[in-house]
DNA sequence: TAGACTTTAAGAATGATTATCTTTTAATAA
DNA sequence: TTATTAAAAGATAATCATTCTTAAAGTCTA
């Protein structure tokens, strides 16, 4: 998809600017994140690289996931049980539905979000600068199976 | 408060509904829960009890917990780092917003709740059958501190 | 190409949580 | 009240995602 390359680009371009080496590693986890397809964990991430360099080491992955984290290129979707997982392709906060049987996450596009933050501010006072929106649940395919 | 109280003789009421004993521990760590001020991790809430039975364990508090969980007496906020925090007095999913200062937590009530969770289903196919909606930001008192 | 500096790789350490196992105890019936 | 017995507590080991440490390897620049 051109939004992924583009996002690939943008990444990059980041990491230059900071002064950071552009490893064969770092595109390789990049190239993992900037699509994103399924939010993988760190361990998922791992998976991919290690085929083409049999000798990477989690370590380096969560090292590169932490530098993006400072950057804001990649948004962190917290777990307390099972590992985090990452969402590289639309790094600020969004909401997400989550599958509690198949483990799948989807983005929906809210329009109620910004009327629910703005009742928020309404009745808190709060300055809102950041959110965290999950909806748990059963994806379509989820629900026909029998449980 | 007369609420706390009502919340205890409840939780009270669903452990003996089940079976389960109540030992002089177990009532000392429901008094923490019912209230939930704060929304304490198991270690304030062991910090807690600890006084009045030091020979509790941690792992008397997790167990109850576990048990409390299982029964929907407590709700569980996942934070993938640092330690999670239980909300006794409110069991159920429900909106938070956290000041990112001063660390206080707000229940707002917000009307939009329900209309945003159609919308998820209707985008998504999804059932949603629960939600973690965090709002972060600064409480009016911090918004009028100078950082 | 050499040298300075960064990054990687491997494995140990950490810390919240869970599991295991033994001792103690709450609830109940004699 | 006491005996009985399954449940719970307490102590500690195990787990597991993540972070830390250190030596080796790699990257970039002059
Ligand atoms: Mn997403
Ligand atoms: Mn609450
Ligand atoms: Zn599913
Ligand atoms: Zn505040």
């Amino acid at each position: 998809m051109r939004n992924d390359e583009a996002r690939l680009n943008h990444m990059l371009l980041t990491l230059k600017e900071r002064g950071q080496r552009i490893t064969p590693q770092r595109l390789a986890i990049l190239r993992v994140l900037a699509p994103s397809e399924g939010r993988p964990s760190v361990e998922e991430i791992y998976n991919v690289v290690v085929k083409d360099f049999p000798t990477t080491s989690l370590a380096t992955v969560y090292k590169t996931i932490t530098l993006l984290k400072e950057l804001g290129e990649v948004l962190e979707l917290e777990f307390s049980q099972g590992s985090n997982r990452y969402d590289g392709s639309k790094p600020f906060p969004h909401p997400h539905v989550v599958c509690t049987r198949c483990k799948r996450i989807v983005d929906p596009d809210l329009e109620s979000l910004s009327a629910m933050t703005a009742e928020v501010s309404e009745q808190t006072g709060f300055k809102v600068v950041n959110h965290r929106l999950d909806f748990y649940g059963l994806c379509p395919e989820c629900q026909k199976e029998k449980v």
